[in-house]
DNA sequence: ATTTCTATCAAGCACATGCTTGACAACGGC
DNA sequence: GCCGTTGTCAAGCATGTGCTTGATAGAAAT
């Protein structure tokens, strides 16, 4: 006696033809990465300021609570969207050619940047956001600073190698040429240069100037 | 001691000992100039994601309602925050001394960089916000857009009165090196220069790679 | 088959937040 | 003194928002 009437009111949707969900459920790292996947894209759209886990998790195709089971506070998800950022930029960082000359290398460092302007804008806006949210936020903060610091270590590899053969001006800076470089690159991301050939004409104008202004390697300096 | 009852009634905490608020009337200039700058604060600190009405009120010491009337939405009254900066830049604008030398001007675009960054950090922090908001806002991208244009015009026309007068190089593209030397700055405002010394020295480095190489001002590049 | 584990959902709680409403009071013009 | 204008306030409305709760169901272990 008591069967049916619990059934129909335990269960929503039992009796009627409510769209009879499916309820798929997936791997917690499966599920994971497709919350972070469309909280990527909101950021990358709308920026910190228009998160919100419901939105998230719409998109992701789930319910907030579920959201909320793998990320159990925003704070959890904006670092794993941050995480996730690091882990790609690492990723799809290119290797060096075989014995590449070191304006070859940083013509690669030119190419790489307009790349992820061209084909990955998304991860340039979200890079901008944690960018912007370093200030305030220790986590991203420490993110950042170990993305640029090791970005910066590579640049400065590159000019000595250039200063040492020759073919970048002998009393170079390295470190303050590279912060150079680094900002230079950061304009075209936070968008100081109006366009892509713009940021392309300082790029090539910035490697004249490292430039030792002959064309051999003899790191002669005399006239 | 005669209308006690409608007063009573009236009158919330006439009858009391409530703090007996003093209702301080303002010209709608002035009110509006304490909003502006309450947000103008909160915005320095805590970025457009902490800016909330009631928290700007309070720090100006009114009511939120009183803020609603001088500045109908918020959209309004960050549009009042990004006006007073731009005010704010144009009016504290140095200007160049009688027969100042290009490398001058310069130097004096370092140092104003570097007074800013010290003296004034909050008007740098509202700028990295607007310039952050700028894609998703059209009235500040407006203003970001005026701002960067007039400033790299500026710019221009030092290096090209510098490449003229022999004490830059001869081969120097002004519209390119004013971006890079924009971007530089622009490195310092938004924390990509760990340090105001490292900005210093990235500057400086900036300033020996467009010399002409020649202490006196001659043209002549033969060697 | 039973149990255990946990991913998932519908509903909701508690509070935050932009803005409104209606009344009041300071001020200037008459 | 009277009155229109408007700057100010207490209270509230409607909605948004991070996160919780308690139940349900798929899957694996036993």
């Amino acid at each position: 006696m008591s069967s049916t009437k619990t059934a129909a009111t335990r269960r929503p949707g039992a009796a009627g033809l409510k769209k009879a969900k499916v309820r798929t459920r997936l791997d917690a790292e499966v599920r994971s990465k497709m919350i972070v996947d469309a909280a990527f894209k909101t950021i990358a759209k709308d920026g910190f300021e228009g998160l919100r886990t419901r939105e998230i998790a719409k998109l992701a195709g789930i319910n907030s609570a579920t959201l909320h089971h793998h990320f159990p506070t925003k704070e959890d998800l904006i670092e794993g969207v941050a995480s996730q950022l690091e882990g790609r930029f690492r990723a799809e960082k290119t290797n060096p050619a075989e014995r590449e000359s070191a304006v070859d290398a940083l013509n690669r460092q030119l190419k790489d940047a307009i790349f992820y302007y061209m084909e990955q804008p998304e991860m340039l806006a979200v890079y901008r956001e944690l960018v912007g949210r370093a200030p305030r936020d220790p986590v991203i903060r420490k993110l950042v600073h170990r993305l640029h610091t090791d970005w910066q270590a590579d640049i400065v590899r590159t000019l000595n190698k250039g200063r040492h053969d020759g073919s970048f001006r002998a009393d170079l800076d390295s470190e303050a040429a590279a912060r150079i470089i680094l900002s230079t690159v950061w304009g075209l991301v936070a968008h100081i240069f109006p366009s892509r050939d713009d940021f392309t004409a300082g790029f090539h104008e910035l490697i004249k100037w490292l430039g030792s202004g002959q064309k051999n390697k003899r790191p002669a300096k005399t006239c």
